[in-house]
RNA sequence: UGGGGGAUCGUCUAGUGGUAGGACGACGGGUUCUGGCCCCGUUAGCGAGGGUUCGAGUCCUUCUCCCCCAGCCA
């Protein structure tokens, strides 16, 4: 499965405007290349399926490229489990870098040569102040900074102390090779910017080759450079990094992309910062990066999301300037939309409650046909068990029920579904006063679910047949967090203590003994479920995707 | 109080001097063997004040509010 340009379009952007004016410029020579530049640190996030439909969608609109690229600079915090994972949820969005996977540290050498050809302008310079005294140097948001007592030394000298941090001749931290540009610039990234620091980490990639490692701001403008990317993407951040993006550029006198930034995804009642879904996974308020229950793309594809669904939320959320935050309630339409076109019909009862009809024929079993999916009539029909002790769910019965109450009551007649009409008659309790047991006849002349008499039946009931049934655990999931925006104060105060809540006693149609784990279905009258990992051979697990939206307003 | 950005229905987003539109949500109705889907309708917005213009969300101006930046993180 692959995305491509014939899914519907949203409305354009201001990216694809400036696009547009460069295609007519002939700036780039007609050429679109973009990239996603993921630094594997952590697990890819709905907020980055924002930035890789941008990038990946906007080349697939102009016929060009994009590239799947690691930051990976920062080797203390990066990991090939990370890469790993990237990698699979990118694919799994449906997106195809081809041969184009490339890494920041693919670039180390001629990254290198950069520096030295900085050096050699007298652009760059070897600094032997501490972090902290860096700090000092560089003054604050309303001062201007000091220049470095380093920041004149010679052109030889800077070369061979750089040259000399690579050989690997002083200790971590001890020095770093930073910009000369400008230390009383308004714009702080702009004071002598460090561009190498020593640190003798193990790479994931490239080992223990470098004791030194280049920052962002200096290997991600020529990374861009190198692959010929014509337009880099990023986030709002970066905007203030741009004049240094550009300088380097410019001293190198390099092919020359431009950055431009749009605003990141913010949902409602979510966190999305690494820092804090790391926190979530390392002091198990989840279970894990693909808990159900997570932002993640891992955690959304268990949850039973679909690529369709995630790609057409990113599409209509639109891309622009200005911080905001979307409510999740459109990410669930998306999903429920995409759903309901593909997700086969089943019947699952939650919370059984028994049900004997009395007049049905002991040990007599009919099996109905029942729709796939309604919305697909041309996929055709199953068969479903109907015998005369069944189960329906404890909430569609009321012993006094609200205004408006379409489904059984004492006395009360519904359809069951594809079945028969049904009238309670009799309701068995326990000691503790609970209902336990419902008593009802059918109408045999209601078989298939409707009579020819015109009888209105408002409530239709999904239910299983008792001895057919397949028992199994449903997980249902509620939002993680009870506030829509957990980041003011405390995020882990706002956790939602109702997250998850179990059901160790549903009851599924036989049918669904087929089921894999990651299959979706829509369970009739309760929402999208999608089948877990976690289920064995004799005990599915099923995990609410989404509810269906639910009209009735049931007040007394 | 330096610099960089940003303000359009509750939310997201179009609009590039000529009737402020769409989507989600909410509300109401129709349809229905899922209180789902689908269909119809209602709701509701240009941050504020000046100015230019026949005409301003759009141009000018003053102001207000919000976000980002002082990692050897990205």
């Amino acid at each position: 499965m692959q995305a491509n340009s014939s899914e519907k379009q949203g409305q354009g952007n201001f990216i694809h405007d400036i696009i547009d004016q460069d295609m007519a410029s002939g700036k780039y020579g007609g050429r679109v290349h973009t990239r996603f530049p993921p630094e594997p640190n952590g697990y890819l996030h709905i907020g980055h399926a924002k930035s890789i439909c941008l990038n990946f969608g906007t080349a697939l609109k102009y016929g060009g490229k994009c590239n799947l690229r690691f930051d990976d600079t920062n080797p203390t915090k990066e990991d090939v489990e990370y890469v790993e994972s990237i990698k699979e949820d990118v694919r799994w969005l449906g997106f195809d870098w081809e041969d184009r996977e490339f890494y920041a540290s693919d670039y180390y050498e001629q990254l290198y040569e950069c520096a030295i050809k900085l050096i050699e302008k007298g652009k760059a310079y070897v600094c032997d102040l501490s972090a902290e005294e860096i700090r000092e140097y560089r003054g604050t948001l309303t001062e201007p900074g000091r220049p470095s007592p380093y920041r004149n030394r010679s052109v030889e000298e800077n070369l061979d102390l750089f040259r000399r941090m690579r050989a690997g001749e002083f200790p971590d931290g001890s020095r770093t090779l930073r910009a000369k540009i400008d230390m009383a610039s308004p714009n702080i990234n702009m004071r002598d910017p460090v561009i190498y620091r020593i640190s003798r980490a193990h790479h994931h990639r490239t080992g223990d080759k470098w004791c030194i490692y280049p920052m962002y701001d200096f290997a991600h403008p020529i990374s861009d450079s190198i692959e010929r990317i014509t337009h880099s993407i990023c986030t709002l951040e970066f905007e203030d990094h741009r004049p240094l993006y550009d300088w380097f550029l410019d001293e190198l006198g390099a092919y020359h992309p431009q950055q431009i930034e749009f605003a990141r995804l913010n949902l409602t009642y979510t966190v999305m910062s690494k820092r804090k879904l790391l926190e979530l996974v390392k002091n198990g308020y989840v279970s894990g990066w693909d808990d159900p229950r997570m932002p993640t793309i891992s955690g959304l594809r268990r949850r039973g999301y679909t690529p369709e669904a995630i790609r057409n939320f990113c599409e209509r959320i639109g891309v622009a300037k200005a911080n905001s935050t979307v409510d999740i309630a459109l990410l669930e339409h998306c999903l429920r939309e995409d759903l309901n076109l593909r997700a086969p019909r089943a019947m699952a009862v939650l919370r059984p409650l028994k049900v004997v009809i009395d007049n049905y024929p002991e040990g007599q079993v009919e099996w109905f046909d029942a729709e796939i999916n309604p919305e697909k009539p041309e996929l055709g029909t199953r068969k479903i068990p109907f015998a005369k002790v069944i189960y329906v769910e404890q909430d569609d019965y009321s012993e006094d029920p609200p205004k408006g109450w379409f489904r059984l009551a004492p006395g009360k007649e519904v359809r069951l579904k594809y079945a028969y009409y049904i009238t309670c008659r009799e309701v068995v309790k326990n000691d503790a006063g609970q209902v336990v047991e419902l008593h009802c006849t059918y109408d045999p002349a209601s078989r298939g679910g409707w009579t020819e008499d015109g009888r209105k039946v408002r409530g239709t009931l999904h239910w299983v047949s008792a001895a057919h049934a397949i028992p199994a655990e449903v997980r249902l999931y509620d939002k993680l967090f009870t506030v829509e925006n957990p980041d003011e104060g405390d995020f882990r105060a706002n956790l939602n203590p109702d997250s998850l809540q179990i059901l160790p006693d549903a009851l599924l149609e036989p049918g669904l003994k087929e089921a894999k784990p990651g299959d979706c279905f829509q369970f009739l009258r309760q929402g999208y479920f999608c089948m877990d990992p976690d289920s064995t051979p004799d005990r599915p697990v099923f995990n609410r995707t989404v509810g269906l939206k639910d009209s009735f307003k049931g007040g007394k």
